[in-house]
DNA sequence: CTGCTTCCATACGGCAGAGTATGGGGTTAC
DNA sequence: GTAACCCCATACTCTGCCGTATGGAAGCAG
């Protein structure tokens, strides 16, 4: 096969391509085409490239499906880490995590993505994990706030529920964005209405 | 062209088959397989009949996307009108709209397949209609419960958000089934945290 | 220079689906 | 009866994509 699996190429194009550089296309190409939208040819023709060099890296395209779930779900994981995995206070850390709702990455776009196709056996268990990941963390600074597993549990469920929600909301272009003051007022509303304890 | 819209077929098949038949099949399909899945042959093959007959109805599948979701728009403002426009107090009105989060499966199920193609010319604006249509009456509700106009919207986008969240959630199966007595806590720890008013 | 490996280009076969052309069975009108 | 119309079947072309086969350029080893 190949020597690296940390991707070179993260700007210029010079060079050969890795099988990381196929796997980061075929994120982006999930983001705005769709699951259903991943084809080599097109994804091809998006590197300025032919078919050859893709059937080189990889025996097919659900081969490359899997690397890319995979990878996605490595980054997810990082970026999971940073942002819910600091030494700040609980508080602090969900309305971290509501803010970063508003950032439209790469990551949340191709979360919306592959929530359209939770059915496929390739996808459905890597966004069961990635969304398992998620919520337990939030449970877990949910918890550290004083409420009961149980109770942190679900305030868990309704917190991220409205986080994925929100997505969609944005990606309809329904909803504030990060730049207008009423979006800091309805962040505000958010923590107020979800985060902060009472009763 | 045709005389009847309103479809016939209901349950058995015999007879011929009307646009509104198949308008009803691309809505199914698109439900399982998504936009990108709504194909004429196979919904020809799902209706057990050939091309000849689509073409005859239909002068080609983007007609049939337009007029499918058109029919969809129409179905879901009956839907709300049933579900949020009667004359029950706000409070109840908006309990049985958490509550009928978890049926009508097939409305939501189309309406989770279309989120995944905001961007389409032809898929973004129904949506956008939909949304702000279901949202607007929640407002209203909300509104009804006391609160202030500003706040009753952003209320009711939170409350939307959740709503939307829950659909995909509930798509993943992580989240418990409207049979199981956890769904009903968990449909309690929503409507206490989200509508009764607090403050 | 020669041979080997790596990476990509080119060309081909095959399949699935869109759209078209045309015919044919069935019903209705008269 | 027959002519017209409605609805569908059949056969065809065309396009886009998958996967394969094969050749070829660039680098490195000796």
């Amino acid at each position: 096969m190949k020597n690296s699996n940390t991707s070179t190429r993260a700007n210029g194009d010079r060079a050969t391509l890795t099988p990381a550089d196929w796997e980061q296309a075929a994120l982006e190409l999930i983001a705005d085409k769709g699951v259903s939208g991943l084809g080599v040819e097109p994804l091809a023709r998006r590197l300025d490239i032919t078919k050859g060099s893709f059937y080189w890296h990889f025996p097919g395209r659900n081969e490359l499906l899997v690397a890319a779930l995979e990878r996605w779900e490595n980054q997810d994981r990082q970026h999971l880490k940073v942002s819910l995995g600091g030494d700040m206070p609980p508080a602090q850390r969900l309305a971290q995590f509501v803010w970063r709702t508003s950032q439209q990455t790469l990551t949340h776009r191709i979360y919306l993505a592959l929530c359209a196709a939770p059915e496929d056996p390739r996808i459905g268990p890597v966004l069961k994990r990635v969304t398992a990941r998620r919520i337990q963390h939030l449970a877990a600074a949910v918890e550290e706030l004083g409420l009961e597993p149980a109770a942190a549990r679900q305030r868990a469920n309704l917190l991220y529920s409205s986080y994925v929600g929100y997505l969609q909301l944005q990606a309809q272009e329904l909803v504030p964005n990060p730049g207008a003051p009423e979006f800091e007022q309805y962040v505000g509303h958010v923590i107020q209405s979800l985060i902060e304890i009472r009763g």
